[in-house]
DNA sequence: TGCCCCCTGCAG
DNA sequence: CTGCAGGGGGCA
């Protein structure tokens, strides 16, 4: 579910709230969902009294840096949710209002495995139980199996034209969208990001890589760090499972010029909104605007 | 470099 | 009931 700009809100949120504040207690509800690096034996219970220094990400994986070098690393994958509800929030509640019916709701069915910190409580649901919770260790980050596997980030200055090519003529006979797609590449471009920035650059998510000219992989680029700030500056997209840290919603999904628009007019030519399947997931574009 | 799969729930 | 869902690991 979440992709760059979700998984950044909810660090950028939480990384207000959650700094300085203990952990007092660790509870697992479903085992499948916290991992723990290799070579690490210590129990769950062993950050209980540990604080809570600082929040990080690295692609769409979430850290939380704890004393004594432990850390937390957190993938939401699909259907991942990482709330913290501080204690008595829930008499301030708007009774009605969407967020506050979700935060009331908590713990939930889908609640995985929460922390009881200082102030409040931390809450990892996640529906598919594709995510995890992986307790590991600051020397241990770099060789953790997903964080390195890692491309570089799409806002850096690394991600430019020069780059995107290199990865295109690399992978010349993959589809542009599989590449957007491949986190080893550029980190943190997902299923709806991946539509929108090919829609913005005006070309087709089935494109082969050495298909592009060097105007559509510059167009390209900065359509990638386009959508991608955007989705940030609007808190992420809300569809189905997706919630910032703080249980609010987030408002890209009124923004979205493809994603989950099938059937509907073009906001730039009214052409129907198609959709197909390409590199195994939904893919929406528009096939007049795109070439 | 593509596919199947992990798992659960919802819409068609 | 089948198919599909913001991800990505493991396998040809």
């Amino acid at each position: 579910m979440p992709e760059l700009p979700e998984v950044e809100t909810v660090v950028r949120g939480l990384g207000k709230l959650l700094p300085r504040q203990t952990i007092k207690t660790v509870e697992v509800l479903s085992a499948k969902s916290f991992l723990k690096a290799t070579g690490l034996t210590e129990k769950p219970a062993a950050i209980e009294g540990l604080k809570i220094r600082s929040l990080s990400r690295r692609g769409k994986g979430i850290i939380i840096h704890l004393t004594r070098d432990y850390c937390l690393l957190i993938h939401l994958k699909m259907t991942g949710q990482l709330v913290y509800i501080e204690k008595d929030a829930k008499k301030r509640l708007n009774y009605g209002h969407p967020d506050a019916n979700f935060l009331e709701s908590m713990p939930s069915s889908h609640t995985r495995v929460f922390l009881r910190l200082t102030n409040g409580v931390l809450y990892f649901n996640d529906q598919r139980r594709f995510g995890y919770v992986k307790l590991t260790r600051e020397e241990l980050l770099d060789s953790d199996p997903f964080i390195k596997r890692l491309g570089i980030e799409p806002l850096s200055l690394e991600f430019n034209s020069k780059f995107l090519a290199g990865l295109a003529r690399r992978r010349a006979r993959s589809n542009i969208k599989a590449t957007l797609l491949d986190q080893s590449g550029v980190v943190g471009v997902g299923n709806i990001y991946a539509d929108e920035a090919l829609f913005d650059a005006k070309v087709q998510p089935t494109r082969l890589g050495d298909s592009l000219s060097p105007t559509e992989i510059t167009r390209l680029t900065k359509s990638v760090k386009k959508v991608i700030a955007l989705g940030i500056k609007y808190s992420g997209t809300s569809l189905t499972h997706y919630k910032t840290g703080e249980g609010a919603q987030g408002k890209m999904q009124n923004h979205l010029k493809v994603y989950g628009r099938t059937g509907l007019p073009c906001t730039v030519c009214k052409t129907p909104i198609k959709k197909i399947r390409t590199a195994g997931r939904g893919t929406h574009y528009c096939p007049s605007c795109q070439k």
